[in-house]
DNA sequence: CCCGTAGTTGACCGTTCGGTCAAGTACCTC
DNA sequence: GAGGTACTTGACCGAACGGTCAACTACGGG
């Protein structure tokens, strides 16, 4: 749905979009029902429809702006490192820090990639952030700083790391101190040094 | 819900299982409808509510009966080796290649997660899991062969980047080649070596 | 062969779901 | 202040949901 919207329209539809998601990571997609959305924001369930054809167009509008803000964050975090390490560095650190403060779009992303219906949304973001991040490993092998391997593998495995301590962190199993965090980076680090 | 079942009884109760969990993995739990569970073993509704309480306390039977089976596996996997990096790397494998080939349970690990409905029923056995890698790992430590660090971080790490892996396969983004494995269990043992 | 219990049927229940729409209101432009 | 468009209302829709239940059948033990 595309529509000429004024500021007001602009409005309420970020309000639309922030109060969905939060319901959605707080109490779950499906369970989550469009009539709740609108109660809770004091509104007729029309406006919901003026903004958005459906309740999976909402979750994939949510997607899609949370994916937009962690590659800034990305891009911002490692746009002032010189050497390869320390941009992979920076991008693991800037993607742990980024998840523990967006919880909701993080939760939405775990949500999204256990179904079909969304995870294609998600692929083509994860693609650009773990190429990103692979473009970085392979300057490093090329520098002879790293061991070989494939760097798009080495990227996902750091992925894979980040993402299960910050899950483990918004599950309350974990306090996410700057221990954890290093414990994290460092064990990506010394994983991607000496990788086959 | 516990009954007495017949073994007849204890068939159907299988069956209602092993049909629900590909569903749910399938499609989703929240999209599959019990009507559509029994319509596709081609039975009556009441015999689902025979067998269980309700839709949540079915996922939560599969959950467990999944566990369990992991578990199995994972301690057949360890039993016969002799030191404790030998331990870690066969108790990666051994999940790795388990949840490769039992995807409908590994999927519903992973939606189990994403909803607080369920996730507490996962808590305990990954907490068990995750012990008794982290146990491997101390051991390990007052060896001398790896860094200090905390076992149960480190743990936490490499189930996180073996999740990661077996996510991507599912996905159909990586074929789960021996390289692709070799790659996990490479990285996880260096990222475990050098912590700290 | 009969009886009790395990297992099964499917119509039915109240509720809620995502989505529609005719009618109305707020606000901007000229 | 008139007229148009952006926005809002909430009753309403058919379909589907999870769950119930009185009636029925299958079956093993005595």
């Amino acid at each position: 749905m595309d529509r000429r919207l004024t500021q007001r329209g602009e409005e309420r539809r970020r309000q639309l979009l922030a109060y969905a998601a939060a319901r959605f990571a707080d109490n779950g997609y499906h369970p989550t029902s469009v009539a709740e959305i609108v109660e809770g924001l004091g509104v007729g369930k029309g406006v919901f429809y003026w903004y958005f054809d459906s309740k999976e167009e909402l979750l994939r509008a949510i997607l899609a702006e949370g994916q937009l803000d962690l590659r800034r964050r990305q891009r911002a975090a490692i746009v002032d490192a010189t050497s390869p390490m320390e941009r992979i560095e920076r991008g693991i650190r800037a993607s742990i820090e980024w998840s523990l403060e967006e919880r909701v779009f993080f939760r939405l992303f775990q949500f999204a990639a256990t179904d079909d219906r969304f995870a294609e949304s998600l692929r083509k973001g994860e693609q650009v952030a773990v190429r990103d991040a692979a473009t970085h490993v392979r300057e490093a092998m090329e520098a002879g700083q790293i061991a070989d391997g494939d760097p798009e593998l080495l990227a996902h495995a750091m992925l894979g790391v980040s993402t299960h301590f910050v899950q483990l962190a918004h599950r309350g199993l974990l306090q996410a101190t700057d221990e954890v965090v290093d414990t994290a980076v460092t064990f990506c680090l010394y994983g991607v040094l000496g990788a086959r």
